[in-house]
DNA sequence: TGACAATAGTTCGTATTAGAACTATATTAC
DNA sequence: GTAATATAGTTCTAATACGAACTATTGTCA
């Protein structure tokens, strides 16, 4: 998602296509965070997906599938495989809900929670020394690009 | 990486971590981009890593691995599956580039070739409809920011 | 109520993904 | 000039990742 071509297409054919580096930082800003992040978390003992899991399900009590997978963007399918490696751990345990019989309710066990206790503060600090970089301003202005920009990906 | 607990433990233990949100919209940001992107990649047949190599080899003599995967930030263990997925499928070659014998060029063939000018163009104009509704101004101030944030982490 | 559509999770197939170990070749140091 | 080291690609393992097909259950509607 770099392309390298980007730029020579830029002076060549169209001289309007001037957001093509946006969208190549836009990549490169992501991935040195998510590699930035993963760093850490694999320090930790978990991938990046199963730390998303136990974070989102932290302060909760508990979440189905569908609503986890909205809460951390993961997939239905890739998700009962993070459920079922998180579970053979001992970090979290599927419940069966009350109401309805096809779902299934997913939430920390006592470990799991002691675990995220843990390791949720600590990231957040590890993120913290580069994210604070940006003077508060700067954040806020960001975030507010991003966002609309994002409302553009329909 | 969406985090959220993130909003909660924003008002409840630190009042300082107003990054968080900023966090989230990057990811979101990303991912929106990142989906709404594959959609149209994979309507042309190909997988977002090969349109990725496609677009970075298009008018070029070629390039070996390590310089491939410096432009498009794939690892080269993944990079070697992909190469060999478009190789099958007749869209690049391998050649013994001529100094180094570890070394192996990978260029497109004919067939690439000419895939890369009916793609790339229109992958292009498929991705202006979104960027362009940032206006200039907030297209380079939105990168210089991503480009600020980038550079923390380290 | 009884066919039919909708939903929740699981399973499956294909393709990434990162990183470690491995092979072959090249470079460096002495 | 050869041993030690470094580099280029490949192979391997474990974990995602997406989407389609599948099963079980629930909701709808005539």
């Amino acid at each position: 998602m770099t392309h390298r071509n980007a730029q020579e297409y830029t002076s060549e054919q169209a001289r309007k296509k001037a957001w093509l580096p946006l969208m190549q930082e836009l990549v490169r800003c992501y991935q040195a965070f998510s590699r930035h992040s993963a760093r850490h978390i694999k320090s930790l003992g978990l991938t990046p997906s199963q730390f998303d899991v136990i974070a989102t399900l932290g302060n909760t009590e508990g979440m189905n599938f569908k609503m986890l997978g909205q809460e951390t963007l993961i997939t239905k399918g890739t998700l009962t495989g993070i459920i079922d490696r998180l579970e053979a751990k001992g970090l979290v345990r599927r419940v069966n809900s009350g109401q309805d019989r096809r779902s299934t309710l997913i939430q920390l066990t006592e470990q799991g929670q002691r675990l995220f206790e843990k390791v949720f503060p600590e990231h957040i600090r590890y993120l913290s020394t580069s994210f604070e970089r940006l003077d508060s301003e700067q954040q806020t202005q960001l975030r507010r690009l991003l966002r609309g920009l994002r409302n553009h990906f329909f």
